[in-house]
RNA sequence: GUCCCCAUCGUCUAGAGGCCUAGGACACCGGGUUUUCAUCUCGGCAACAGGGGUUCGACUCCCCUUGGGGAUGCCA
């Protein structure tokens, strides 16, 4: 059976690429009923937190990429590495050696952190890494990638302060777990030569690789913060949908001809690892948004209203009437594209009282604008608010009473209602807000312009 | 520096030697719909990094150059 893994390093938050890796791994397991595990590779003790790690995992199982077993923690399994690095040492496949720190090296906690029978102050232990033969690693995505000995070296497999190191820990626990494909990113395919390397030493199947190509942010670097938002839990707090990142994700480096959409299931019918690019990709934050505008467009109201109220909750909005929500949602939630930005967008419906800011409506008449605000209550008054074109037509008698256009009016109102100029159109605005605040709202306008 | 990977519109990509006058999507620009905006819809702009081969024929195969990325950690 296919086994695949997914091992992130609580030493950040996970960002969208490793996302992209996990998506990848458990689709290739899953689209061939295999097993998917999640491993946390929390050896970096001097960088791995809790709450990496919670987060991580909370944004795994959000995305539905579950573990098929319990989460293997490496932390816990110090006594297995060093089990396995006494073997290299009785082969003579490792050795102790001086400690040197270097600029990138110093970071680390040097004091002693796990203390067992191989550790000697002062020295680590390397892995003596075989030179007779070059490596030839048989790669999913890039086919086969040929490694010259002479460039191989010892690398560290036990630190001065007890802890092992990833190279070796990966390796064991690859094994221990059978892991059958690993698939990752490909700023490990220079490692993989030692690996393989280290499989070998072990005496442990090879696995089959397949590496991802990267994604970048726009100036071609390593996506980081600094190219905006990246780690997986902060789209997912903002609103974005699950199946819109998924989607998003998997087009990334994937394709299946021009589809542009895909379910959870198409995926793991059309999923496969050949059709994954060799070439690095650079994040579109436009095309994630335009999906998930797609994905809650295409939802029923009931569902964004259900999916909208947590977000109001945050904003404070106490939303009394769900019917009074759900008629808001219906004017139109596709004017922004995450929930957090709908949710924004729509607070002043349920606000006694708008505060105005004229920066945000620079063409105002001021005194035209009083008389259309008065003219407009009037009508108003005397509607019945029994449909919307019965408020259509009060404002277009205003237009011909004021021998104005509509739009020298519409804008005035709309900002009066709403305070913004961005808005659904009127009649349906103020059939929805309903006689009481309507009226309640041209006149606090009203009020706000004649005392300026 | 050394080693490894990669290279089609601004971006994500289709492309398996003739299907290519290089297709789709996002973005952008313009028309239409809309009582503004958004949506929707129609249309437009826009790419095979360069140079050598191989071949009757190259986006596609090979080599070089250039550019980008990664590794070179007691990070993973």
């Amino acid at each position: 059976m296919i086994k695949t893994r997914f091992a992130p390093s609580p030493t950040g938050w996970l960002h969208i690429g490793g996302v992209r890796t996990a998506l990848f791994s458990w689709l290739f397991a899953k689209s061939q009923n295999g097993e998917f595990l999640v491993r946390i590779d929390d050896t970096d003790t001097t960088r791995s937190t809790q709450q990496y790690c919670d987060a991580i995992i909370s944004a795994l199982n959000s995305l539905g990429l579950n573990s098929d077993q319990d989460l293997i923690y490496q932390s816990k399994r110090f006594d297995i590495y060093i089990d396995r690095i006494e073997s290299l040492l009785e082969k003579g496949l490792a050795y102790y050696d001086k400690v040197e720190i270097t600029d990138k090296t110093k970071d680390t906690n040097l004091e002693i952190q796990y203390d067992n029978r191989l550790n000697k102050p002062g020295n680590v232990i390397r892995f003596k890494n075989p030179r007779d033969k070059k490596i030839v690693l048989k790669d999913m995505v890039h086919n086969d990638i040929t490694f010259d000995p002479k460039t191989f070296h010892d690398v560290v497999i036990l630190r001065s302060n007890g802890i092992p190191t990833y190279n070796l820990t990966s390796v064991v626990d690859d094994a221990d777990m059978g892991i059958t494909h690993i698939i990752r990113g490909d700023d490990h395919l220079s490692n993989t030569a030692v690996q393989i390397n280290l499989f070998n030493s072990l005496d442990y199947e090879v696995p089959i690789f397949g590496h991802l190509p990267m994604i970048h942010g726009v100036d071609g670097k390593r996506l980081s913060k600094r190219h905006g938002a990246v780690d997986i839990n902060s789209f997912l707090d903002d609103g974005y949908l699950v199946e819109a990142l998924i989607n998003y994700l998997v087009k990334t480096g994937w394709s299946h001809g021009d589809d542009e959409f895909f379910t959870r299931n198409q995926l793991l019918d059309l999923f496969t690892i050949d059709k994954v690019t060799k070439s690095s990709a650079i994040f579109d934050y436009d095309k994630l948004n335009w999906l998930n505008q797609h994905y809650i467009k295409n939802k029923n109201i009931e569902d964004v209203a259900d999916m909208i109220l947590p977000y109001l909750e945050d904003l404070r909005v106490d939303v009394k009437d769900r019917v009074y929500l759900e008629k808001i949602l219906s004017l139109g939630i596709d004017r922004d594209y995450n929930l957090k930005d709908i949710a924004n967008g729509m607070t002043h419906y349920f606000k006694d009282e708008l505060t105005y800011d004229l920066t945000n409506f620079p063409k105002i008449n001021i005194d035209i604008s009083k008389k259309i605000l008065s003219n407009v209550s009037n009508k108003i008054k005397a509607n019945k608010f029994l449909d919307k074109e019965q408020i259509s037509m009060d404002i277009k008698q205003v237009c011909t009473d004021m021998s104005l256009k509509f739009k020298d009016i519409g804008p005035v109102v709309r900002f009066a209602l709403t305070a913004k100029l961005k808005a659904p159109s009127i009649d349906e605005l103020c059939f929805t807000l309903g006689k009481t605040k309507t009226l309640k709202r041209l006149e606090d306008f009203s009020t706000f312009i004649i005392n300026l």
